[in-house]
DNA sequence: TGCAGTAGACAGTATCGCTATCCGATAGCT
DNA sequence: AGCTATCGGATAGCGATACTGTCTACTGCA
């Protein structure tokens, strides 16, 4: 299979698919001659993969990077998790600013074990402030829930990871699973919110005022 | 209060402040003169809140201005959750691929009511088919654990706007609470997950190879 | 009177993810 | 053997985003 047949099968343009061998994120095809490579099955899964987190879940080639070494050198499980973690982009991981030590403290009070020192923890702290800043600072009990919702969520990850028996299947779970699992949880959070404002304030027989409808603005 | 003064205190750089101003997300000061203006703790509040936005969850300043227009205009609150669902940049909106019925139908198959017709569903299907396409769709129990842990976010979410009265504080919680319970959560996921892989696959005494430790990646 | 500070306009910068072009080589057809 | 489409590889450019820097004209205050 030449680069064209590749091009053509998953749909990503010829100089993109260069692009990303430079970028080290595919493999460069099998030399056959001087200026002659095949690419195989492999070539277009991995193609699909790149372009499903890039497209999909708003990861960065680097992130990308990360990733795909995560899945070819096999690494333990839960180092698996880490990069993963690592490579997704979760929004605000650079702010300059320290959270508050009260939001700190809130965080910390749903947060048991291992997860206190996560790099996660001033995240969202810094989060709290932030609606805090605005001037409408979030009751324990919301927090409860989040965490609460967090933690049926980390449970499904890992049975899901446990279902499977090989190694290399679980590193891949474990790494698209935190990239891909964010933007699933997010979609069913919009689609839920959807559902429970309509629950709670019916909207008259109208058309023009579902949430959905929004998505229009630019 | 001068452009130097807001500057200093909010640690936003006076170049970026005119900007916010040029973009619309920060109201002009009050014009004392032709060359003089004066800002007040309007400003710093709204300025933070910008920040909050941008650093914090990853908002575009297109997306801050639905979400400040949605502040200053008072509207509906369905309304209000479905701007910041707009503003709020959900990885992979925009991408050109169709998801397979499949997985429409997995979605669906958790999903009711209005919700059934959310711009969201689409991008949760191909958020699972880029899952299949690395070899490895996820079980009807995950998605199924996932929509439960989305319905208590949302009820969280509901019941937080419940708790006030003014219209105009509801609006704000309803798109800042879109914004940011989106980082919060993925923080919290991010912390149980590391939490739960402790308990399930307990790391020897060593020291080097938790989760939060991988941070350092580029 | 002098100068720090201001508003406003506009051009420049850095990063990211491509995309376009050029080059020399060559496989495959005639 | 000759021709041409395509190839790999390299390098430069593009468009969007979020600033940042510079310039100008002006002005309040010491």
């Amino acid at each position: 299979m030449r680069i064209s047949d590749l091009s053509r099968s998953t749909g990503v343009s010829i100089p993109s698919i260069k692009y990303y061998i430079r970028e080290g994120v595919l493999a460069p095809g099998d030399a056959d001659g001087p200026n002659r490579s095949s690419y195989g099955e492999a070539h277009v899964a991995r193609l699909r993969l790149i372009r499903g987190l890039i497209e999909g879940a708003g990861v960065t080639i680097a992130g990308v990077k990360q990733i795909v070494a995560a899945l070819d050198g096999s690494m333990p499980l839960n180092d698996s998790f880490g990069v993963a973690q690592a490579a997704v982009p979760l929004a605000g991981r650079d702010a300059p600013v320290d959270p508050s030590s009260d939001a700190v403290e809130r965080v910390l009070a749903v947060t048991e074990g291992i997860g206190r020192h996560h790099p996660a923890v001033p995240i969202a702290a810094r989060a709290l402030d932030t609606f805090a800043v605005v001037g409408e600072p979030l009751s324990e009990a919301w927090l409860a829930r989040y965490a609460e919702a967090a933690a049926i969520v980390a449970r499904a990850d890992f049975d899901e990871l446990e279902q499977r028996s090989d190694p290399v299947d679980q590193a891949r779970i474990a790494a698209v699973g935190t990239a891909l699992g964010d933007i699933v949880f997010q979609s069913l959070r919009r689609i839920a919110q959807a559902t429970e404002g309509e629950r709670r304030f019916p909207s008259p027989p109208a058309s023009s005022s579902s949430p959905a409808d929004t998505e229009t603005a630019s």
